[in-house]
DNA sequence: TTCGTCAAGTGACTCAAGGTCATTTGGTCG
DNA sequence: CGACCAAATGACCTTGAGTCACTTGACGAA
């Protein structure tokens, strides 16, 4: 457990985080310390003992910034999930003029490439991280959910003139399905990693991420322009 | 923890279960009981001394049929998982003749329509089931599910005239992640549902799974079929 | 029928990890 | 400079999965 970057960061802090501004930068420090460890393992894997160690602070204190672990990885979700769309809004809004559908899939497939952390929390939030987490909690995060989809929703509707009403937003509600599941597929344990490596002819069963997400909007999109 | 029909069962047997049949039953018990208790609740609040109680039997029995709480549902995820698949087949070889698209969309949705256990404990498989089994625990579910996932694919390739090669399977591939997507979003935790229920505005998060599955697939068929 | 054997069954125990809280202490302000 | 108080601490609590030394019922042999 030696000192990380974010522990050198917690240590220019003052020892009692008093402003609002320390108090804000000790919660980034213990969110990218608990990132670090997902990225390098799994959700199980990390221990809020290991976390607080990390960030060079007593367990103790880290459950004073979050309430549970699920609640530290819903923000951390919440972080990554944000950004994210930010970006994609981005990308929709460089260019207004007419889209193709497979334009639009390759567009979204390519930004969540390097998401990999984003797209396995995703896969945790409603098997474990809403398991743990008060109404109070969970309230904002789906609304800034609702508000982006709506958004984003909207800028796809502009961008694919074959696009019905309201099926821009739905348009990400099955993306977040495909995303889920295909993340689940691709990115298996370790065991699971094992297994399939051992038996070649299991290959089938293995699921490239993008490759997969990227024909199964291109599909969808295809399905949803030529009615 | 009152006497249920399995624990009356369980009093029908032998004590020991020495015989193979016996030790069969007796694993059947288990399932059962871990089944009721998963049904009522979540995987979470499932505790394996609960399930030993139900079963009238003492928690470490339990660990000799299973050997671990993973495995345990694993197991039971087996037999739903190729029960529906072999359900399916069924209803693949009923009408030999070619199908269309929103047929099939229709029929695998409805087949899946009073299988919330299945999809939910599908949507556990990586993230939690795979965490926690042995590679030979794993190697013969995934041998399973290859095969299954070969014989429907032949068969929904017979059906379909206008999938090409390769595309049967693949169909299920994004079937799986969608089931596994849409039945997370579909079947939220307690504190998800009562945030979406206190705030109307929030409707369009809510997921009607089989409605949504049935048009998320057809979408798909349509755009293979419109190539 | 009885008895010896041994695997099935048992439950008290261990262990790990999330979460708590009485106590300590550093920063701020009068 | 000293009092105050919220931030920080870490020993402790709780819960639940998993273990294992010991008990006991089923069955075959005599």
């Amino acid at each position: 457990m030696a000192s990380t970057s974010a522990a050198k960061a917690n240590r220019a802090l003052p020892q009692r985080a008093r402003k609002d501004e320390d108090k804000e930068a000790r919660r980034r420090l213990i969110l990218d310390e608990a990132l670090a460890l997902y990225q390098a393992t799994s959700y199980a894997e990390v221990k809020m003992a290991d976390v607080a160690g990390r960030a060079m602070l007593a367990k103790g204190t880290v459950f004073l910034y979050f309430p549970t672990k699920e609640a530290l990885f819903l923000a951390l979700l919440e972080d990554l999930l944000f950004a994210w769309f930010a970006r994609l809004d981005g990308l929709l809004a460089e260019d207004t003029s007419a889209w193709t559908g497979p334009r639009l899939a390759r567009t979204v497939a390519e930004s969540l490439e390097g998401e990999e952390t984003l797209t396995r929390l995703l896969a945790l939030l409603q098997t474990v991280l809403e398991q743990n987490v008060t109404a109070e909690q969970l309230r904002p995060f789906k609304e800034r959910l609702l508000a982006a989809l709506l958004r984003a929703g909207t800028l796809v509707e502009q961008r694919l003139p074959f696009l019905r009403d309201g099926e821009g937003p739905r348009f990400f509600i099955h993306l977040h399905a495909l995303v889920t599941g295909l993340r689940q597929m691709a990115d298996v344990a370790p065991v699971a990693r094992e297994v399939l490596e051992a038996l070649p002819h299991l290959a089938p069963l293995r699921v490239d991420f993008t490759a997969e997400l990227t024909t199964a909007l291109t599909t969808l999109l295809r399905g949803l322009e030529s009615r």
